[in-house]
DNA sequence: GCCCAGGTGGGTA
DNA sequence: TACCCACATGGG
């Protein structure tokens, strides 16, 4: 282990996670603009609150750029509450609308071309868009290859000992990326399979993970912490 | 009843 | 920088 590569960890992550796992198939849903609403509304959220909400949308007839715009704020958030905080997320969905009919046109297709660094500098200053959101956006519904970190990734960088400092939203990016091929299709696996490992085995409540996919990888990474 | 969930933004020290 | 807090529904 001395010596390898962290790159080649992180690959050796990556395949006992789908080997343990399974491709997840994310991200759930139908086309790009579904992805987009998702990503909103699973902020701090259970995914199938998310599903309940969407399946409100569908019902209305409402799920598409121009449906969500003409909507009132008040059916928005009563259409959004299944999903909680639904009052925040209306309004986080009518500042990304606002935000793609002022600069794209409406079309939930267009961070597929062109710059996609720059778009994700104008999502960032979208009010109600973080970095996980916009990542999520980009890598999900655009096929673009940024990595989505989220607390699954820093638990599972800190138990790899390969917690970037300071372990920040944009190192812990940073380090993937500058450690991973640029390809979406693995980003997207990788992020997927990190959740589905998370809720499964590691648990803000279960810092131990017995029988744990990654239990070779986490003890390389405590030894290489004790060697500081 | 409590903790948590595929975050973000605002406030305070 | 590093914590705190609000936002709010629903499952375990």
């Amino acid at each position: 282990m001395a010596g390898e590569d962290v790159g080649e960890i992180l690959l050796r992550c990556y395949r006992a996670l789908l080997e343990a796992y399974g491709p997840q198939g994310w991200w759930p849903g139908e086309g790009p603009f579904e992805v987009m609403v998702g990503a909103v509304l699973t902020q701090n959220t259970a995914w199938g609150n998310v599903v309940r909400a969407l399946e409100n949308l569908k019902a209305a007839g409402v799920l598409s750029p121009a449906g969500l715009y003409r909507l009132p704020r008040e059916g928005l958030e009563c259409l959004l509450r299944p999903a909680g905080t639904y009052r925040v997320k209306a309004a986080r969905l009518r500042a990304l609308l606002e935000y793609l009919f002022s600069r794209h046109g409406g079309d939930p297709t267009a961070f597929s071309r062109g710059d996609w660094t720059l778009w994700r500098e104008e999502l960032l200053a979208v009010p109600g868009i973080g970095p996980e959101t916009a990542d999520s956006i980009l890598l999900y519904a655009a096929g673009r290859p940024t990595f989505v970190v989220d607390a699954y990734t820093r638990r599972l960088l800190e138990r790899l000992g390969l917690l970037p400092t300071p372990p920040s939203y944009e190192h812990i990016r940073a380090f993937f990326m500058a450690h991973l091929p640029p390809d979406p299709d693995l980003y997207g696996e990788y992020h997927a399979l990190i959740v589905r490992h998370g809720k499964e085995r590691c648990r803000k409540s279960r810092p131990r993970c017995p029988g744990c996919p990654l239990a070779p990888l986490c003890r390389a990474g405590e030894r290489r912490q004790a060697q500081g």
